[in-house]
DNA sequence: ACTATTTGACCGTT
DNA sequence: AACGGTCAAATAGT
């Protein structure tokens, strides 16, 4: 499996390369900053971050994946023409039909399991748990839905902890994720829970679970975003944050199996694409190749 | 053949 | 009883 490059594959591989390149001589420049720039810390910071993004992008294009990721084999489309002769229900009025396949964004490899209708909800409700629930028992789940204010924003509420965070990439993407320094936080209360995990992109947001699953609260939306609290809300022991949607405003339909590729999609800011190299690990890879490349 | 996704059904909670 | 979360059979892609 060490020779998936693809074209676009290798493509990307260049930009990456490219991109390592520039963030090194940016923490160059960082370096040589006089004392009074060490408030540039955090760009620092930044720049590190970026290089160990590309690190670990180019590792994993070159490296291979591992097991199969979900949606590995529904990368792209998967026209799902569930025509159940008995009890199936057959496909509801809003037949979907699925372009994408965005398990994967935060390190960790989710599969979904359930979506529902919710009562005074716009867009369903997605759920999806660890794909290594089976294998590590991992518990984590999370939920994702459309804000109903701002379709434009993804909902993702975080349950329980990875107990499969012991070895794999996901371990790294945990140690990572607590040093993204460009989340938008939006409440103090948020913003100081953001800090064991909360400080990273919303993609990245499964690692936050602070030791045990205990609960937290933290948005981040996009840039332009104007912060309205409506999402505060303290749940039990989840995580909730608000991620952004694409500009496409996806369909609850599309949402439901590109919950995430959106953070990745058009209004792509450098520095959290830096970030989403966190999404490349491994499964995802591919997933993001394509939908850069053959789009 | 294997594995992930879909989606109706089932079950627990309120 | 209603709602929300999870299960599991069926389907589909590799």
């Amino acid at each position: 499996m060490a020779a998936l490059l693809t074209p676009a594959a290798s493509s990307l591989s260049k930009l990456m390369a490219q991109g390592r390149e520039s963030a090194a001589a940016l923490e160059a420049l960082l370096r040589g900053a006089t004392p009074q720039d060490q408030e540039h810390g955090e760009v620092r910071e930044l720049a590190a971050e970026i290089l160990r993004c590309c690190d670990r992008a180019l590792a994993a294009l070159h490296g291979g994946g591992r097991k199969r990721g979900p949606g590995d084999a529904a990368a792209q489309t998967r026209p799902s023409k569930r025509t159940r002769a008995s009890g199936g229900g057959g496909e509801t009025a809003a037949a979907k039909r699925v372009e994408k396949k965005w398990t994967v964004e935060d390190g960790f490899i989710w599969r979904k399991y359930g979506q529902k209708e919710i009562l005074h909800s716009k867009h369903p409700r997605l759920y999806f748990r660890c794909t290594y629930k089976d294998d590590s028992g991992c518990r984590a789940t999370r939920q994702v839905q459309l804000s109903e204010d701002d379709p434009s924003l993804y909902v993702i509420t975080y349950f329980g902890e990875h107990t499969c965070c012991h070895g794999d990439n996901a371990v790294l993407d945990c140690e990572d994720a607590k040093m993204q320094p460009f989340v938008i936080n939006f409440g103090s209360a948020a913003a100081a829970a953001a800090t064991s995990g909360g400080g990273s992109p919303p993609w990245l947001s499964s690692c936050s679970d602070d030791g045990d699953g205990q609960s937290e609260t933290s948005r981040s939306s996009q840039a332009a975003g104007s912060p309205e609290e409506e999402d505060m809300e303290e749940l039990g022991d989840k995580v909730t944050k608000i991620e952004p949607a694409s500009s496409d405003h996806p369909s609850a339909a599309e949402l439901s199996s590109s919950p995430d590729a959106s953070c990745c999609s058009p209004p792509w800011d450098p520095l959290a694409a830096c970030s989403d190299w966190d999404i490349f690990n491994e499964a995802s890879f591919d997933y993001v190749i394509s939908d850069y490349f053959e789009l």
